[in-house]
DNA sequence: AATTGACTAAAAAACTAAATTAGTCAAAAC
DNA sequence: GTTTTGACTAATTTAGTTTTTTAGTCAATT
């Protein structure tokens, strides 16, 4: 049986990258890791920003998956939203290769990791976008500008999820429900 | 007549601060501005912070006065919220201190300009909490918790004006209105 | 009593040498 | 013939040092 290499330094370096970041992540470091040469690394990828991009290519479709899983057909759109927005915020905030990569464009600003948490944050908003226009034409939703609107509610749950921790308490799955019903079924006025 | 000098310490400051920014403006510069010995400054203000603090204070107040220019008594609770909301932001995006600011932040980080502006956000949110606490005493909207809800609405303002804007064209404030209506009135489901 | 600017200690910038690193490619291994 | 490799290089980054700048002070001046 042959090693599968590309897979061992896919593997490898998702670990170091979860551990040390994208920066401080050298190839040398990649291709021992992954018991390899560090030209064959080249063979299967132009450059450490394409191995970086397959890497969190992977991690967009994990979170898909995640977001998937807590769907139910039955239950009305805007829960859905909720249980799915609400689950791959969590996700961020525990899986960690998301966690290291937002740690590093906080502290250090690594540019190539801005653009691919930009590029998950977008992909996230078109995968809300199709869900959305589903619901619009089957009835379930007004006929709204679906990327402005995937756009904000995303905006939305990372403010109440993220930003709302750092001068507060966290706010609980239900506590955010509660507010967000407030917006999305009610509106403000009495 | 004697000069004032405290004013024009203050405004020598507040001139260099929306040109240079905070840490390119040196105490040297300031006083040869203010036409002033640089040991006047500090027998007016305690440290470069203090000055600034003192420049960020008058700041707010013209904010809030801003804000207060745009309300109608008349309007629904919600129609005000987005008068003054689109205004400040607008002030924001318009003033050239808070522009250099903005911009300091974004580019070099500087630590005090952070918090500073931190501080005005949260004077922003503070005062429309006391403006929906008023409207919930008086029955116009229902009994919300007022400091999440402050939060978020702000939060949701800056997305559409601001982060918007970072890869897509300006939405202009009929839009935005518009996109708010479905939250703050109707609610997203049909 | 108020103002000043030369002065100082501390911080930041500029500079340099040394070390590290992404990516290459001729040779080795299959 | 094809794949794999690690020594090699040019370019970048880091670490260490010197120089410059700056916030804040205070004795002299107004």
């Amino acid at each position: 049986m042959a090693p599968d290499r590309r897979k061992m330094i896919v593997e490898a370096a998702t670990k170091s990258f979860s551990l040390f970041g994208y920066k401080a992540t050298t190839m040398d470091q990649v291709a021992k890791l992954a018991n390899v040469g560090k030209g064959t690394i080249y063979t299967f990828f132009k450059n450490k920003e394409e191995l970086f991009e397959e890497i969190i290519s992977s991690l967009v479709k994990e979170m898909i998956v995640e977001a998937e899983a807590v769907l139910q057909p039955d239950l009305p759109f805007t829960e859905n939203v909720h249980r799915a927005l609400y689950r791959l915020l969590e996700f961020r905030s525990q899986h960690h290769l998301m966690i290291k990569l937002v740690q590093e464009e906080a502290e250090m600003g690594t540019l190539t990791v801005s653009e691919m948490l930009q590029h998950v944050e977008n992909e996230i908003i078109a995968y809300l976008q199709q869900k959305m226009e589903t619901a619009i034409a089957k009835g379930a939703l007004p006929a709204i500008n679906t990327e402005i609107t995937s756009f904000l509610l995303l905006k939305m749950y990372i403010a109440l999820v993220s930003d709302w921790e750092r001068n507060h308490e966290p706010l609980s799955s239900d506590q955010i429900a509660e507010i967000m019903k407030v917006f999305l079924l009610k509106g403000l006025p009495r």
